[in-house]
DNA sequence: TCAATATATGAATAACTGTTCATATATTAC
DNA sequence: GTAATATATGAACAGTTATTCATATATTGA
């Protein structure tokens, strides 16, 4: 199978993009970053910390489900930089780990409203 | 299991947080989304398609893989409004859907450099 | 130290997802 | 119409992941 011979303006691009793919260490910590915020459950946990930090219970009291699954949960966001988290007294307080996530929330959103 | 008790001052996040938890539905659409980007060959091609727009097969060539993996990935992305696409002849040329898109790109690559 | 509360975690299962292979559809040139 | 090129797709398998259950750790107050 040959490249499209009558494309040629774009055959520039094409080899643009191969020169300028980041590597696959790069691109693999992107994608796992992505994938620790493309399931309903840590969603809607980020959504929940956009109004602070919370300690795990409140956070399972906001999104649902079993504090077993929302602390799976947790420490796989904490693992991917998407959230932070503080001990105060018995509880463990998490937040949003910086304003790039809140960014990508909000460009979500709007994304998705272009899109009715 | 009740909730921490001396942490009042969080309360109120709390009860936002559940006020101002968008439905299901909406959870769905943004969780779909992120999920599209979130593996190394959809992101691949993300990244490819920074450069213009392009044929599949240039972007096989741009990301390796074979031309059905990167079809029905592109199908996903297409139907996740992340690309789009337009017939030229033969040729089926694919861009990504919006600046939206392209800015969560970046906040990613960004938020990133500030965890090295 | 003991009980209570808050959070984390290991293992197992069930559900989901990406890739491959084979094949189908669509467009163009002859 | 036929051949060639470009793209899409259905089915099946393999690998990944989320949830559940049971239990462990950590902090506080008595």
């Amino acid at each position: 199978m040959t490249v499209c011979e009558h494309e040629k303006e774009h055959e520039l691009a094409a080899q643009r993009a191969k020169a300028n793919m980041p590597g696959e260490e790069e691109i693999a910590k992107v994608a796992s970053a992505f994938k620790s915020i493309s399931e309903p459950c840590r969603l809607k946990i980020l959504f929940a910390l956009r109004q602070g930090e919370m300690c795990v219970l409140h956070i399972v009291e906001a999104v649902g489900g079993t504090q077993s699954a929302v602390s799976h949960q947790l420490r796989l966001l904490k693992a991917n930089g998407i959230v932070k988290s503080r001990r105060e007294g018995q509880n463990i307080l998490y937040s949003l780990d910086d304003e790039h996530v809140l960014a990508v929330l909000e460009l979500a959103c709007a994304h998705l409203q272009c899109h009715i």
